[in-house]
DNA sequence: CTTCAACTTGACCATACGGTCAGGAAAAGA
DNA sequence: TCTTTTCCTGACCGTATGGTCAAGTTGAAG
């Protein structure tokens, strides 16, 4: 793929426009998105935030409803992607401590994506219930069977994979989705040190909690 | 206090019927708030769920956000009491094993207040943040010297107990606040059974997490 | 330069929402 | 019974919101 790679906002070929605008809103729409909740954010407001008149947000993006699908459809893929992280490990140490260390950099690199997800899913999952039957589906069933695979093989406890599963999404998440009650608590946002301790106590906690340390 | 624990609604004396129907409109708004959040709940949904007329509404609670900041109210004070489970434990197994049991049947009989607390939260608690810096942080404060203790006691490992705090909370209200995927991907509502596994799993894992067991 | 399609945007519209209110019904008190 | 207080509710109102549109501007193609 030949992209430029332009940062700046300069030249603007016709493509770029598109592409450029687009990230712009689907940026300000996924901010507005975890602030406000889908019913709470305005089209207005996340025009503002992306510094955009209203009605070019209609140019884009027909609907609300459209708009936000894409948001949630892109915190998706990066949720997939980090997923792929737990293949290829020879036991659960490498694997499900990768799959925690990318998990936790989601929460701390996209906590707003998170907040979007975890809505779309406590309401319901309106627009993804697709997604959860189909995509997550297999790849929950796939990794339930890797882990049992390491369970047989005498690398861990005899847990419930699923019920690890939901552990290591909720501990993980938990530190983007309740990140203001966590600040609220710490008297601030957590430093580039407490976000490696905990990185750390999770994975330490975890890890001995399925014996596999 | 005398209270005749009215279940049905025929004598209607006059304390009665303002009780019933806060009572009623509190359980219809916690369900809709859940459902929809904030912005996306409308009074007129609210008086529909609770079968009266949307101007009542407005006679038992001013405004929307008086009636969302009661039903939030409620639900912290659902937490405050399963708060106590953990204190009174001659160490962690009991303690900790406690306190996830009554987290865990919170997720399961308050669905709803848990996905209204959370969404409050997300959305950065505009209306609870006062009880995040006072009680809840001296509740944490509590429970963390708490766990030192057991700590300092050699009764379980070296974790930090701020991180262990917050698995805990994240992964009993997770059952809760992500219920419709957990179904999803369960082809179902938990059954008894696997509300008790789920709670068995939860248990042994952290427990052993922590070196407790 | 001309033409055309892609992009931009202020002004506008219909609707739905939170909230009000006046007038009536039903208890409680005297 | 009469009076007072609480409760009830249909009809109404101002506003904010999602969405439309028509008239423009800008970049690409010939």
């Amino acid at each position: 793929m030949p992209e430029p790679a332009n940062q700046a906002l300069r030249p603007a070929r016709r493509n770029e426009i598109r592409q450029q605008n687009e990230a712009l809103i689907l940026q300000a729409a996924e901010k507005v998105f975890a602030e406000a909740g889908f019913g709470g954010a305005t089209m207005q407001l996340i025009a503002d935030v992306a510094g955009l008149p209203k009605a070019n947000l209609h140019y884009y993006f027909a609907t609300k409803e459209e708009l936000y699908r894409k948001v949630v459809q892109n915190i998706f893929e990066i949720w997939l992607h980090a997923a792929e992280s737990m293949d290829n490990a020879p036991g659960p140490v490498e694997g499900i401590g990768a799959y925690i260390d990318a998990k936790m950099e989601i929460s701390r690199r996209h906590p707003d994506g998170s907040k979007v997800w975890a809505s779309e899913v406590m309401h319901g999952a309106p627009v993804i219930q697709d997604y959860l039957e189909t995509t997550l589906r297999d790849w929950t069933a796939g990794r339930v069977a890797l882990i049992q695979g390491w369970i047989d093989a005498g690398q861990m406890a005899a847990v419930d994979p699923r019920h690890l599963l939901y552990l290591l999404w909720a501990a993980t998440q938990h530190y983007a989705d309740f990140g203001h009650q966590i600040e609220t608590l710490n008297a601030g946002p957590l430093t580039e040190r407490q976000w490696r301790e905990a990185k750390a106590s999770v994975k330490m906690m975890i890890l001995r909690g399925i014996g596999a340390v």
